[in-house]
This record gives structure tokens, C-alpha cells and sequence, in this order.
DNA sequence: AATAAATATGAAAATGATTTTCAAATTGGA
DNA sequence: TCCAATTTGAAAATCATTTTCATATTTATT
């Protein structure tokens, strides 16, 4: 079985706030040395395999978390932009239609909890043509 | 500039046979001392952000590539078996059908080059059955 | 409330993947 | 062929993550 302690419960409110990737050294520096860092390591580890965040890398070999926003009666789809690394939840029936297309059409069965895709959201986009 | 060498040519031979995830030390014992650990890591590197291959962490913390076999005329859109790593490449219109919905209705630019999406294979979902 | 068993914590040490360094080798152009 | 730019690779350094283990906390049971 697993206890509840004040260190998880920190931690998944320091997460819950996050609308973008991030650290186990931001959540350990937000801690203010309330939590030992072994501990956010485990804790954290933990939180993906319940599947609240999931785990990224990036190309120059940092780790990144993302707080995954969940809605119970929906779908879990994310847009992830590439530039200022935020992550929107959408809840849209789309998913479900890609869902069913892909399962009958590719005989495939797509992991809808946890589908992230990459690309340039509306802010982003702007300030881009901007410059 | 940039010098074609015989060890970056090696490397992406063996990339192009992969249709699992695979290691850096998946692609540096292949090539049996041919090439130096350093150089596989400093190739692969540049790979990724030519956008041959794509990283990925699994919760255990091991990195691992995949490759994103391009066809010119169409979009980037792989499906990735959570069971057995394989990656498969769809060439369909739903794709386009879904950047557009949500380019419209999202206000998101998909990045059609790097869609990878999660889920579980014909064969796995029928190894889970019979079990 | 006291106790016991299970689980969680954290500091220090160990691990191991990745990066840095730098001298030697290779590449492509003049 | 010669030169400058780039690439390579072995060794050393770095640093994120894991392991270890003694202590603390949690939960269930009297």
C-alpha cells in the first residue's frame, strides 16, 4: 500500500500550477528545502507511473515534466507548443473520431489518456510573423 | 559547413534498419569499435535535430531513439506500440483532416514532421487476449 | 493512547550516462 | 600538394539519478 505524507502532497500542489514543462529541480527549488531532493526524485517517479505528468527529454539531454490536467469525463489530449513549452488541454470529440479512424482504418488502438502532440500555438505563432 | 564522414554514413545505416526504439549503445555495439562512444553520441545528437530520429525517455530513465523513416509526398505521422516499441508509419489524409480541425478550432499549428502518437498494435492487442 | 508493522524520508555515497578536453586524423578546397 | 576547417576518439570530468541505510512517519490494531 502507499501513505499519504505531507512531502507527496506539496509536491502534487507545486505540480498543479505548472502550465508548462518543467524540472525536478524547479519543484525541489520551489520546496525551499522542505523536501530532500532523493524524495522529489521518488515522488515524482511515482506521479508518472500514476499518470499525472509525463516524462520528456529534451535535445540537449534535459528532463522535463508536464503537469497532465485531468478531466474526467473527457479525453486526455494535449497540444504541446514548441516554443514556449505550454500545454493546453482540449477537450474536443476530434480525438475521438481520430480514435475510431485509426483503430478501424490502422488496426491500431491509440493510448487516449496520454496524447501529446507538438506544435506552435496562436501567441507563439503571432510573435513569430511579428519579427 | 559540414563533412560527410564515413562514421556519420555507418551510423545512419544502421539507423535505417531500426523499426523499434533503440539505444545508444543499441547503435555503438553494432558498429563493433569502428566508431568512439564520444562520436556515436555527438552524431546521433545531430541526427535528432536534423530531425532523422526522434528522443524519448522511459520512466526507468533510459533514452532511447526512433526512427522517423520520411516520405517525401506525405506527412510524418507514426504510431508507437507501447508493448512492443515498434513504430509504424501512416500515410493518411486523417492527419491533414486533423491539423485543420485544429488549426481552426484550436487556434494550434500541428507540426505534421513530428507527430508520434502512443497506443497498443494489432499483435500486442491480440497476445493480451489470449492471456 | 500505546504499540507494532509497513512504508516513507533524507543525507551521503555510488553509479553511470553524457559531456568536455585536446591532440591527432581526416576532409575538401585552393 | 598544402592549408584551414572540421571531425574523431581516448581519457578525464561532470552531473543527474539511484542506492544505501538509519531514522522518522504513517496506519492499523489493541
Amino acid at each position: 500500500m502507499s501513505y499519504s505524507t505531507k512531502q507527496k502532497e506539496m509536491i502534487i500542489n507545486i505540480i498543479k500550477t505548472k502550465d508548462k514543462e518543467f524540472t525536478i529541480k524547479d519543484i525541489y527549488e520551489e520546496l525551499e528545502d522542505k523536501v530532500g531532493l532523493t524524495t522529489v526524485y521518488r515522488l515524482v517517479d511515482k506521479l508518472v507511473l500514476e499518470g499525472l505528468i509525463k516524462k520528456n527529454i529534451s535535445n540537449d539531454n534535459t528532463v522535463t515534466y508536464e503537469y497532465l490536467e485531468k478531466c474526467d469525463e473527457h479525453n486526455h489530449f494535449y497540444l504541446k507548443c514548441e516554443k514556449c513549452k505550454k500545454i493546453e488541454h482540449v477537450d474536443c470529440d476530434c480525438i475521438n473520431e481520430l480514435y475510431n479512424h485509426i483503430n478501424k482504418n490502422h488496426k491500431f488502438k491509440l493510448n487516449k489518456e496520454n496524447i501529446v502532440i507538438n506544435g506552435i500555438c496562436q501567441n507563439c505563432e503571432k510573435r513569430v510573423k511579428v519579427c
